[in-house]
DNA sequence: CTGTAACCCATGATATTCCATAGATATCCA
DNA sequence: TGGATATCTATGGAATATCATGGGTTACAG
């Protein structure tokens, strides 16, 4: 049907390109080498990127570590053009994002290597939760995660946030 | 930019059209394994879906599970990604509904694997009922199911709630 | 040299696929 | 209409594939 072209036609030249969707929440090891496995679900949405690996950097709320396919920085890039070039504002997220983010290659099962700083900065000891967060996702102590779980769950209610409606559907 | 604002308005106006609707009730029993049958109705509501399978997540109201079919998930993902990227809400939202949510693909029966931790969440042992919801449906304990229904039709009742006429635009 | 990172392979646990069956429903034809 | 046959559905179990993890070996840079 001709919307339906239009809008892959859209969809393909990148204004709405694939855009990873990270999802659910899984806990793994981070052996002695300092390696954990990234989620074979977390992979299989990186598995279009030219670069097979992740960004990571420290979140700037929370005591763990914010990740995201390579292609999603340039995102990131363009949404800080928004703001005016000089301000502090552009100023001090450009320096807590590119200033501190690394980039982490998959080795060829699918493990990264953490690096002893962001280990400390999140205080990740022997496991570590990935916690899906759609674009983006999260690197948690895995106890300290159950909290914030909570705590992300009493705001949803308190301050009435809601799921975003979806339109187009047949039965609004 | 141009291109950005002709793509909102193709999803504002409902290009991605096709939406599931899942009706009536069906309980069926979980398996040692923790597998059990989607009901033929609700996945003959997701043929057309790219991804065979559905989206589960723990309701924040009830202690039951709801679920989606994938291209809701994504949309709730594009709606999400408008926010600031980085503000309070922001991560709330994806903490509680990405964090939180699961996929799980069909087998080749027409079964889903349920995980532990979202059985003991609803209470789940022998037997779940779907319930299907319009555009999502519930995952019940068929016992609580029951006194969930009553309370419901009581409330429905008692207020006199009725579904509101769709006026105006498709998206308000 | 020496430690670290990249690469390779082994293994147990778990998930996925495949096949079998029984009961229910639908279909078809006399 | 009745009854035989085919199809669909839910369920159980076995075979196969994948994943997370551990450990070893080689490449390389300080």
């Amino acid at each position: 049907m001709f919307f339906t072209f239009i809008a892959k036609f859209f969809l393909n030249i990148g204004v709405f390109s694939h855009m990873a969707l990270f999802l659910s929440t899984h806990t793994n090891k981070i052996d002695k080498k300092g390696r954990i496995s990234v989620p074979a679900a977390f992979r299989a949405e990186l598995s279009e990127e030219t670069f097979q690996g992740v960004v990571l950097f420290r979140s700037n709320v929370h005591q763990c570590l914010e990740g995201f396919a390579w292609s999603y920085m340039q995102e990131i890039g363009k949404r800080l053009d928004n703001f005016d070039l000089f301000s502090a504002e552009q100023d001090d997220l450009a320096t807590s994002i590119f200033g501190t983010a690394v980039q982490l290659p998959l080795d060829g099962d699918g493990r990264i290597i953490l690096p002893s700083d962001l280990i400390d900065f999140a205080s990740l000891s022997e496991k570590a939760s990935f916690v899906g967060m759609g674009a983006k996702f999260q690197i948690w102590n895995p106890s300290n995660f159950e909290q914030r779980r909570e705590v992300a769950r009493q705001a949803v209610q308190s301050k009435g946030l809601t799921i975003p409606k979806v339109s187009g559907g047949k039965n609004e």
